[in-house]
DNA sequence: TTGACAACCTTACGGCGTAAGCGTACCTTA
DNA sequence: TAAGGTACGCTTACGCCGTAAGGTTGTCAA
């Protein structure tokens, strides 16, 4: 039980309080010190609860997995269930942009990890694929999520209004565009046309899916 | 001219010690520090070179750019010409593992980073891809690449005897894999007949390229 | 000769991760 | 009830980090 009737600090107040910081869009200035602050605690505190910040962030990266939809293996339309499993990742990971370059880097995975990956092999094995098979499939599929969310991270804006702004801010910074006439083109033709990531993400995934059989 | 007969100090200077400690696997720990004692020089006056570390980093991404090999806009065989930037991109992104996450994220775009994309979007437009395929197809071309790089940064090995040696610690670190048996045979399949990244990034690309027409 | 300027310097500030060790409230066992 | 152990919070301190402020010095143009 808690001394003086404050509720016990756990890992998963600590982890929760990180993701919190973490999605409020603060993540490359995450610290010891504002996560303990967020959690009304000292710095070293945190240290009875996680071995170091690499151990808070595989947490952290382990409950995004846990977010994920894992695809069902023996899904009768696996095709289907791998469609829905990617547009759940892309949804997940625009949810906590900072975890893009780290959900396959911890050296130490978790378990939620684990669970989605076996599902994902699990999925494809048994719709049929052979063990070679089904490693092609699932890594052109997670090159292709991974690479796609990372794209879209490194924009700026979400709204096309923002998108028209900062388009026009770029290129007034750059001192002669007549080099670049195919740049030129995309970037005014974006500034009044738009653009829609989620047509985007579909029409490569549809192409991958498309170039996949047993 | 240099006082002191020492040989000037440049921000071309800076940015290639820079590359060269980042290379060199220190990118986490690259430090404003480090680079003015790889120059010879205290910090500080690395600031009449770069603005800012943000500056040094925006210019260590354009040298990767550089590197790249760009597609000729009006090329006889525009799947090849797609083909070989894919490559290139790989090989080069393999040489500076700590660009992946930067190359489409500066604020800033420097020229080389300007060229590529522009010879890119040439090359499709020039294929005969609308505009609205020409980005399409460069946005799915692109996502795996970097996906793909993402994905070959974060394992810790580089030969087949290290991959296995790996496989067999993590496996070890884990104290139950029953309830994961397709992942078990991902791990007992790799560590005996090995996993070549070159293979599997070449499906993949064959499989986008098969997909793409004007 | 003078004065401007560029390039390198020292110093200092606030923030970082975390090692070391202290204090106290609680639980177990005698 | 008393004694000892343990869990969990705390303070302090170290060596890093990026960089603001401003000093020094060697080289030029006027």
């Amino acid at each position: 039980m808690s001394p003086r009737g404050r509720e016990p600090l756990t890992r998963e107040r600590v982890l929760g309080a990180a993701l919190e910081l973490a999605d409020g869009g603060g993540f490359e200035s995450l610290s010891m010190r504002k996560v303990a602050a967020a959690v009304g605690v000292e710095a070293m505190s945190l240290y009875n609860h996680v071995a170091n910040k690499e151990d808070l962030l595989d947490g952290l990266v382990d409950i995004v997995f846990g977010e994920l939809e894992a695809p069902e293996p023996g899904a009768a339309d696996w095709k289907d269930a791998l469609r829905r499993r990617a547009h759940s990742m892309r949804d997940v990971l625009n949810r906590h942009r900072w975890a893009v370059g780290l959900m396959e880097s911890r050296v130490a995975p978790g378990p939620e990890n684990l669970r989605f990956h076996n599902a994902t092999m699990g999925c494809l094995r048994e719709a049929g694929f052979g063990f070679r098979e089904a490693v092609h499939a699932s890594s052109v599929l997670d090159a292709y999520i991974y690479g796609f969310a990372l794209q879209e991270r490194s924009l700026p804006f979400d709204t096309p209004e923002e998108h028209g702004a900062v388009i026009e801010v770029k290129q007034a910074a750059i001192p002669d565009m007549t080099p670049f006439p195919y740049l030129v083109e995309v970037m005014t033709e974006m500034a009044t046309a738009g653009y829609d990531y989620a047509t985007e993400f579909a029409f490569g995934l549809e192409l991958i899916l498309a170039g996949l059989e047993p």
